[in-house]
RNA sequence: GGACGAUUAGCUCAGCUGGUAGAGCAUCCGCUUGACGUGCGGGAGGUCACAGGUUCAAGUCCUGUAUCGUCCACCA
């Protein structure tokens, strides 16, 4: 078998190569199998029209090299991709470009035809971000892909609803709630983003009825609302007010009389103690309003202007207004002072604009009985956190939440499953389409306009992609899912959904973990966004560098949760890194001549050195992956790849490879090429392109790699006695390499090097290392205890051996003296602390014995090196 | 106002249950070494923010302080 493979790793050329066969032969599919454990995770549904970002692909590529790593552990993996139909977000673009090219709002189609529009665009941009999912290797399996609005899906969002509805848990009603005039729609609190804004604080004079002369002062950040007023309140325990407590005063500019009230709410140290009451418009005024029986007067209307029968103001947009007002207040003296002011702003997440919080009629869910045991799974620990802090973000949260307004007034979502009966009034909600009122049987009925939240359908996401509510056969075998990796910004948005939903329609928690990361920001630490401009593109990053160095980058250099910084450096680092693996496997397939890839009976020092070490690193790199320290384990196989195998072990088999003995090279390649399918499993979850191609190259049975077991510890592969012994030849490599590149010898200048050691066996078998990797012309080993002449001689000295080389004439003298002093200096300095540590009975008393025993050991070394410093340095005079 | 995170080499960051401070990039010196210059060898560079405490032992655990950042709350 000989290969001969590009000098330079062309991922371009290989990558959807692979992934077509991968794709082709199934390898992706989840199959149900008794006799397998499950693994199975839910892919955070992207938008469907949307593009894949930085965000997406350090999601994708966590998910994806968990679900690798399980599937060759052995389990019955799945991992299940789709799309969110994500309403206002979809319903904006689609709106957006009807605007730019047509000229024409969604009320110029009409519903139906509106929607028939979103949905030829779902058709034409739906496949593009599954396409760039593909790109990155992500190995989900694509036919069990699921849309939000599937038919099953929307059945699962009727159930749910109806569900919730009979047991009370879904209501209609008339509350305040986060209204975004730009979007024309109710918003969740957790929709809205709140900004801090420079604005204003207006001080404004209410005449008292009846009290000629006197006045209230309120202040307001927003005094367009004050339209809307319809009371005042006063703290009940502000001695400055007692008198004027129901009294009434008059609202200026529209001369309504108001209350005067006393409330807890108002805090007697802010402002002037008095708070203009705007029931219909702030959420405390109104449940001030309810409290005090305040009536509740919309002023603004769903598009943010003012309503009919303000005189001037009617029709005004609300800036508008506000500067109007000001103006007519300070006119008419009203105005007492503006005082600049910082404040949050209420802003929409999707389009930014300031949110008017107003009294609209909407659907609710009611959060309280869903949130118990959405609190008792994860404080129980059925659900858990990785990292752990991000359970409080979670509880706290879960803890305050308030009810969930799930009514939007859009049109591209599931609409609600609701009929108003236009005869008698009632509502009767239904997982089918109903054909008359359940109450008085008319056929007068009317369907709910408004959608769901998106969310509402998303929190379903983890059972109903598996076709709940049909007890599928995939829902009983895969259902609950195991772990569901997201980003911390949309643990409320999505995160705390599932939970309490699983809960309450499944019985069961949706998975046990929830594995967050952070955000990938850009490489001044910025958030990568559209507006800024510095979004780096994923799929371009892997065109030009490969998506297993894209991969690496992202998963690499940060650990869970936090936000890391991308830097195109950094996948170039990557890059050269699969180029190394790719050099050293063609170095192996250079001159390969097995035709399987198995050990050989007979082992080296070397081999067992390298064996030995690639067997602790097995189960270490499997505990990290199985504690998600993606990045520990991605490191562990980075350093064995490159600085054990191929720095080491690739350079000590060339003595056997470029030697005579026919045997010994075919050992070495065996060894050689088990060890490389070993750290290629290992490496796969991270790099998995790379990976498979050289796999396939290499002598294999089984067809894939993505398919084969992952590696397991193996008893017989210890060899901790040659892994020392082995180190020892290194030490003496590396020391020579280090005096020699002080004393700028080239390695073209060869030179004979003595040895004086204990350890004569060990030196013995390193010759051949000794004559390639420390430029040896030739090697002689002698007793320690025997004289060497030093005359002319570098002496150079390992805790196991003095070594000498004849290499006098290179030599400064004093230099060399001056050397071998801040040696000997740092070397006793080190010694003094571990013998005072050795002579503390608290260490040696309390500490574990393999500690102590450790340290003594590195006492010894150190001695063994001082005594061989002193030598060198007497022989210098 | 509350919670959380960060503070480690010039830069960006790792460092798991306490036990000899690490990586990538940058930098300096040397190298046409039979896989790789997307490379090889070697070097320099850190009182792990500060102050206390626990411990035989603290970058790691506890308390406090400072600076930066994030989220939640929303006193008009």
């Amino acid at each position: 078998m000989k290969k001969e493979l590009p000098k330079v790793y062309e991922p371009q050329e290989v990558e959807g190569r692979i992934y077509e066969m991968w794709e082709k032969d199934g390898c992706f599919e989840g199959h149900r199998d008794p006799d397998k454990k499950p693994f199975t995770i839910v892919m955070p549904p992207p938008n469907v029209t949307g593009q894949l970002h930085m965000g997406h692909a350090m999601d994708c590529t966590l998910q994806d090299i968990l679900i690798r790593f399980k599937r060759m552990q052995g389990y019955a993996a799945l991992w299940v991709p789709g799309t969110d139909h994500a309403g206002i977000a979809t319903q904006i673009k689609v709106e957006e470009e009807l605007r730019t090219k047509e000229g024409l709002s969604r009320y110029d189609l009409g519903r139906e035809k509106f929607l028939e529009r979103v949905w030829d665009w779902k058709h034409k941009y739906g496949g593009r971000i599954v396409e760039q999912q593909k790109k990155l290797g992500s190995s989900c399996d694509w036919s069990r892909a699921r849309f939000t609005m599937d038919e099953g899906l929307s059945k699962a969002v009727r159930h749910v609803f109806v569900s919730l509805y009979k047991q009370g848990l879904i209501y209609k009603g008339s509350r305040i709630i986060n209204w975004c005039p730009h979007c024309v729609t109710a918003l969740s609190d957790a929709e809205v983003e709140y900004q801090d804004k420079p604005g204003s604080f207006w001080h404004i004079r209410y005449p008292i009825q009846g009290e000629e002369g006197r006045y209230v002062i309120v202040a307001t950040t927003r005094p367009e609302t004050m339209l809307g007023d319809t009371g005042v309140a006063v703290n009940p325990n502000d001695e400055r007010y007692k008198d004027i407590v129901g009294k009434r005063c008059i609202l200026p500019l529209v001369g309504r009389e108001m209350p005067i009230v006393a409330d807890e709410y108002v805090d007697m140290e802010f402002g002037t103690g008095c708070v203009k009451m705007t029931p219909a418009h702030d959420p405390n005024d109104f449940e001030v309003g309810l409290r005090q029986n305040l009536e509740t007067i919309r002023v603004l209307d769903d598009n943010g202007r003012i309503v009919e029968g303000y005189g001037r103001y009617s029709g005004m947009d609300r800036y508008e207004a506000r500067k109007a007002i000001v103006a007519d207040l300070e006119e008419q003296g009203y105005l007492v002072k503006v005082e600049p002011h910082q404040h949050n702003v209420g802003t929409c997440y999707r389009c930014h604009n300031d949110v008017e919080p107003l009294i609209s009629a909407q659907w609710f869910v009611k959060m309280k009985p869903l949130a118990q045991e959405a609190l008792r799974v994860v404080n129980e620990g059925e659900v858990k956190f990785v990292p752990d802090r991000f359970s409080k973000t979670y509880t706290n949260w879960m803890e305050n939440v308030h009810d969930w307004c799930i009514s939007r007034q859009l049109w591209w979502g599931h609409q609600i499953p609701a009929w108003t009966c236009q005869e008698c009034g009632h509502i009767t909600v239904s997982e089918t389409d109903p054909t008359e009122c359940e109450h008085c049987h008319s056929k007068n009925i009317k369907q709910e306009e408004d959608v769901l939240d998106t969310w509402f359908s998303s929190a379903l996401w983890p059972f109903s992609t598996l076709g709940w509510p049909e007890e599928t056969e995939d829902y009983k075998y895969f259902y609950p899912t195991d772990v569901l990796v997201t980003g911390y910004d949309i643990i409320f948005f999505w995160v705390a959904r599932m939970i309490f939903s699983g809960c309450a329609h499944t019985g069961k928690p949706p998975f046990h973990t929830v594995f967050i990361h952070g955000l990938v920001r850009d490489d001044k630490g910025r958030k990568m966004s559209k507006s800024l401009g510095n979004g780096i593109d994923p799929l371009e990053m892997a065109n030009q560098y490969g998506a297993d160095a894209l991969r690496f980058n992202l998963v690499t250099g940060n650990s869970p949760g936090n936000d890391m910084r991308f830097y195109t450096e950094r996948c170039e680092a990557m890059r050269n890194f699969a180029n190394k693996i790719w050099n050293a496997s063609r170095f192996l397939m250079m001159n390969l001549t097995i035709d399987k890839c198995e050990l050989p009976d007979q082992l080296e020092l070397e081999d067992k050195w390298i064996l030995s070490k690639l067997n602790s690193v097995i189960p270490e790199m499997t505990e990290n992956m199985e504690r998600y320290e993606l990045g520990v384990a991605a490191q562990k196989v980075y350093d064995f790849i490159w600085d054990s195998y191929c720095d080491w072990y690739i350079e000590l088999t060339k003595t056997r490879l470029q030697g005579e003995d026919e045997q010994a090279k075919v050992r070495a390649q065996q060894v050689l090429c088990y060890v490389l399918t070993q750290v290629l499993k290992l490496l796969h979850p991270f790099m998995p392109f790379i990976t498979e191609e050289i796999w396939q190259a290499l002598p294999h049975e089984g067809d894939y790699l993505m398919l084969q077991q992952w590696p397991a510890h193996h008893v017989n592969l210890d060899f901790p006695e040659e892994e020392k012994a082995m180190e020892l030849i290194m030490d003496a490599i590396r020391a020579v390499r280090t005096r020699r590149a002080e004393m700028n010898v080239p390695p073209s200048r060869k030179a004979q090097i003595t040895i004086a050691t204990l350890e004569q066996d060990v030196f013995t078998q390193g010759i051949p290392f000794l004559k390639r990797l420390a430029y040896a012309s030739g090697v002689t080993i002698v007793e320690a205890t025997q004289e060497v002449e030093t005359g002319g001689m570098v002496t150079i000295a390992t805790h196991a051996a003095r070594l000498y080389l004849p290499l006098a004439e290179l030599v400064d003298l004093e230099k060399e003296k001056a050397r071998i002093q801040k040696e000997l200096d740092k070397n006793r300095k080190e010694l003094d602390k571990l013998e005072s540590k050795l002579n503390n009975p608290g260490f040696v008393n309390k500490a574990p014995a393999h500690v102590v025993e450790a340290e003594r050991e590195r006492a010894d070394k150190l001695r063994a090196l001082l005594v061989k410093l002193e030598e060198s340095a007497a022989a210098l005079g």
